[in-house]
DNA sequence: CCTGAATATGAGCAAGGTTCAGTTAAGGAG
DNA sequence: CTCCTTAACTGAACCTTGCTCATATTCAGG
């Protein structure tokens, strides 16, 4: 059921966007009444933050998968895989990252969107680990924390930024080439 | 009048938060009624939108003083000041800016935060424009943007972020030196 | 003093998040 | 099959908040 109710949920901010994601819609497109949806979330807020929670599990997997596939490969291959896969992530359905950029930081509180990021920054950081002797950097926490940032910011300005963005392909080789350069000198 | 508005959202945000940022707590701080904020304001998110433009001019007032202050030193200078400029503008009032990226992606539209955002990338790319010789990348656009975007997200990471973040004078050190590294190989 | 145009007011409307008294459904026990 | 208990569901009603508009106030120029 609550599994019902994050679809639903995923399915109006994707299709109708956040201003249209109102809990009579949400319970609308689950099939069920207003009154449940607070059988299992106890306010909007927290289905918000279980649709985000989810998009962060599918980045999270993406990431997981590029780094499986560059396993043993020079680091240069691995940062491509990285933020490709990022952006890979975040093109797949624009709209929906467009609507949960807007909505998520004023309905999820930001001690719960500290949790969210720690599951990345913690796979980021064991990455980085495995090349330890070619970095220069020294505090891996820090580097992680940078890059973690720099990604994110820049794959959703890419794919949710209004006017004229550059090319994702581009943008991916700016990424790739500064995150290389910092870590490597 | 128009000032006033601005001035008390402003405090309301800084000392009460964005949910107490209400069109009644607005107009009770500015010492008018509700009826007088739609005289200047076409509804509540253009009065936020123009706060954040004021909170942009901060921002690009302190980066271009910095540019100034570090005309003709090295680039890796004025990286550091730029880098520094902006940390600086968001410490001084960290309260205010944790509410303002939590209202403002839902509150104002992209396409205007895309033109307030304008600026200050012109100014960083005409910045870059006169480092062109010892920069190694070539589309200066895109440089502007991705470091726009770098030092944003960072920053706000650690002023804004919960839990522990690292230190706001290591995380200078590691976005500058991204950055150098990044322009100049 | 008038007058009327500009501005200010705040009760009231509408929309959306939340609640809760009443209803239905499911699973025994007799 | 009927009754009872418990759990889940329902949606009308409530409350807050953004916004409107009929009324009140101000004040410059006759």
């Amino acid at each position: 059921m609550v599994e019902t109710i994050v679809e639903a949920t995923w399915q109006v901010l994707a299709k109708e966007g956040y201003e249209a994601a109102n809990t009579n819609r949400i319970a609308e497109r689950a099939g069920i009444s207003v009154g449940s949806l607070y059988q299992y979330f106890p306010n909007k807020n927290a289905i918000v933050a279980a649709v985000q929670r989810r998009h962060h599990a599918e980045v999270a997997s993406a990431m997981a998968t590029a780094f499986a596939e560059t396993a043993g490969q020079p680091l240069e291959i691995g940062i491509r895989g990285l933020v490709h896969a990022n952006m890979q992530a975040h093109l797949a359905d624009p709209d929906l990252h467009r609507a949960l950029t807007a909505i998520v930081p004023a309905a999820v509180n930001p001690e719960t969107l500290g949790c969210i990021r720690d599951g990345i920054h913690a796979q980021l950081r064991a990455w980085l680990s495995r090349y330890r002797q070619q970095l220069i950097v020294k505090d891996l926490d820090t580097a992680a924390f940078v890059v973690q940032h720099l990604v994110e910011a820049v794959v959703h300005a890419t794919v949710d930024g209004p006017g004229p963005t550059p090319e994702p392909k581009q943008v991916e080789d700016e990424v790739a080439a500064m995150i290389l350069r910092y870590l490597t000198g």
